[in-house]
DNA sequence: AAAGTCGTCAACCGCCGTGGA
DNA sequence: TTCCACGGCGGTTGACGACTT
């Protein structure tokens, strides 16, 4: 293994802590469980391994195909993958592919998808420079991406959780990354939403946009 | 049976974004 | 505005068992 084993000891130390004060706040937990491990160690332990209701054993042939296609979709996003693989951890799932499917897809001739660079629909997310100094409150943003040397512009909405960012620009089209949705998403609800001071809610904003990826998804 | 090679996967590393001081 | 601590992520490592020669 890449470092030093858990114990059976140290398991039930890290298990019996989180259950006492709950996830979160993982620089305490070292101490607080009485563990010579740093907190990174203790989180990943806790999610990888101990975390309640995690699916072991071999991956399903539906599960693999969800694994391809939301690869091919996402690239290297395994956070993101693991989230539509109920019980699945993304350390899992990017170890099977690395092992199985990642040959399997060269094999077949298909360019590898890499988050790094074209392979994924997605691909990287662009390097989005703000068209305005950003405030200090996190709302909707006005950016602007010059990757491709083409400017388009657009108000930024990032998910904190996921990380991903998506745009609806100006031309009334949303975009996540270099992908062109091919549904149509609520924007009068995202701009009035974001011109809304206290109403904002993008936690919300986020389950429906989720919502649509999984009815596109499963359309695949 | 021994040595070498390969596959698996738990654990670590380094980077990044965020939020609070 | 800057700095720092933290959480989270993807990439990589390396121990170990299985398999092959």
């Amino acid at each position: 293994m890449g470092g030093i084993a858990w114990t059976e000891e140290e398991d039930y130390l890290l298990k019996k802590c989180i259950e006492q004060y709950g996830e979160g706040k993982w620089h305490r937990v070292p101490q607080l469980a009485g563990l010579n491990r740093c907190r990174k160690s203790c989180r990943l332990r806790w999610l990888n391994y101990l975390r309640p209701n995690i699916k072991r054993g071999s991956f399903t042939p539906q599960e693999v195909d969800l694994i391809l296609n939301l690869h091919n979709i996402l690239g290297n996003r395994w956070s993101i993958i693991a989230g539509r693989l109920p019980g699945r951890t993304a350390n899992d799932i990017k170890n099977y592919w690395n092992c199985h499917l990642s040959k399997k897809v060269c094999d077949q001739g298909v360019e590898k998808p890499n988050s790094t660079k074209e392979g994924a629909i997605f691909g990287k997310p662009p390097k989005w420079k703000p068209l305005q100094e950003e405030s200090s409150k996190s709302k909707g943003k006005e950016y602007v991406d010059d990757q491709n040397g083409e400017i388009s512009q657009g108000i930024l909405v990032q998910n904190q959780s996921q990380n991903l960012p998506f745009v609806v620009e100006q031309n009334n089209s949303m975009s996540l990354g270099n992908m062109a949705m091919d549904f149509q998403f609520d924007q009068q609800a995202v701009v009035k939403a974001m011109e809304d001071e206290d109403g904002y809610n993008k936690r919300e904003l986020w389950d429906d946009w989720v919502s649509e990826m999984d009815l596109w998804i499963d359309s695949l």
